[in-house]
DNA sequence: CGCGCTCTTGATCTTCGTCAACGTGAGTGG
DNA sequence: CCACTCACGTTGACGAAGATCAAGAGCGCG
């Protein structure tokens, strides 16, 4: 594949976005772009070298905690436009597992080398910092969503969350769609599965949403919103 | 309060770190350092213009979000070293409210001022995506703490969280000292404050701590760990 | 059509939130 | 010095919410 980057429709939230169109082609040596990945293919591994962000280009991936004994932990989802592998990048090793929901397209850029461009383009060290504030804004929004009490307040906020950042993509603000299984959702919000359905099924029946398989049409935005905070 | 950051225990893990001791005055220049912060004192109010950067001297902060009708949910705390405010740097407010839990030291830092030493200072743009990282991968352990389903194994992983936290000050391994309040812990791991006690008491009974008041005595770290996990 | 997978619904038991009472320690004032 | 208050923490009793086990529904796919 070769890498278009000057034509990326998501160039605009990406490294090019601080580089000149005169100096990209010293981002475009160093970056893979549009590698394909099917469902269940892994980006990285847990603790193997970490050496790799990637940018998700199409689809949707996910990274999981694997412990000792216990079952794999869901703790995050990434869609188009979004950075995977950034939590690691001080320590040696990767801390989570990547893997790809659908088939998905994504780009590949070496630590290393994106750090030796850093030095040279002061507008990419602040794009870095940006990126990284909106990534731990995110992650504590997440985090304030699972610390709520009850199940459907749970998911109520993770479906705003998902609402949130796929409006940034300029789809349909009232719909969203669910890449994940039942059983990702499951994990990440630390319920049952069945817990996850009973939930949907409480804000169905409260008129906040209705759904179609994994198809979620948001009919109460307002209402969802306030149930989600209590 | 003068300036002393070339004698501070602490600049290892912070921007004089980056920094040769020629240029520091640059740095010195910009940073108010050893502010006084009494308990329930606020370093800076959710929704107001975000534009310092604090990083704990001694003491320990908190922050939490104030929603709209709810009481108000604690999303951090912040122990020596540790930086605050990162998280709103990329939009134009703060996202959460930071309160002092005792009597503390910070050092204040103006974003915009950072940003232009950051680029006369390569070193400072690594160091800055290497705090970044390691402030994403605290939150996302904190998140599969929160995520954990039983009471107590939350409880047990937020402790652990904490021992490594305070392990890196160079303090006694095995002991935690919880200087914030029991319900500051319930609303952090989304529990009831009796909730809290209870997961202690169960902890106890199990022979994994032992604790007087705020003081926690780690007496089987191992097993503590493999209970965390389950 | 039948097989496997995901999702949903129902029944039961466990866990946690809630309400209440009690214990403890610090600060206050008689 | 003691009685008092107040904030914080713990423990008990009870009801509500969720995990678990079990069964059934919906869907894609060979």
């Amino acid at each position: 594949m070769n890498s278009d980057c000057e034509n990326c429709t998501l160039s605009y939230r990406c490294v090019p976005s601080a580089i000149s169109s005169k100096e990209l082609f010293r981002f475009t040596n160093i970056v893979s772009t549009n590698e394909l990945y099917q469902p269940h293919d892994k980006l990285f591994e847990q603790s193997t070298k970490a050496d790799h962000l990637y940018v998700v280009k199409s689809g949707s991936f996910k990274t999981s905690i694997q412990g000792s004994t216990n079952n794999p932990h869901v703790n995050g989802f990434f869609l188009p436009g979004e950075l995977i592998g950034m939590e690691s990048m001080a320590g040696n090793n990767y801390l989570s597992s990547s893997t790809a929901i659908e088939s998905s397209l994504a780009c590949k850029i070496n630590y290393r080398q994106l750090g030796a461009l850093r030095k040279d383009f002061p507008l990419l060290s602040d794009l870095s910092v940006k990126l990284y504030s909106q990534a731990l804004a995110l992650s504590q929004s997440i985090l304030s969503c699972v610390s709520k009490q009850s199940a459907a307040q749970r998911l109520a906020c993770f479906i705003l969350i998902l609402m949130e950042r796929t409006k940034q993509l300029n789809r349909r603000v009232s719909e969203v769609y669910l890449n994940m299984s039942r059983q990702d959702i499951a994990s990440h919000l630390g319920l049952a599965v069945e817990t996850v359905s009973r939930s949907f099924s409480k804000l169905i029946k409260h008129g906040y949403i209705k759904k179609n398989n994994r198809h979620i049409y948001i009919t109460d935005s307002k209402q969802l919103q306030f149930f989600s905070t209590h």
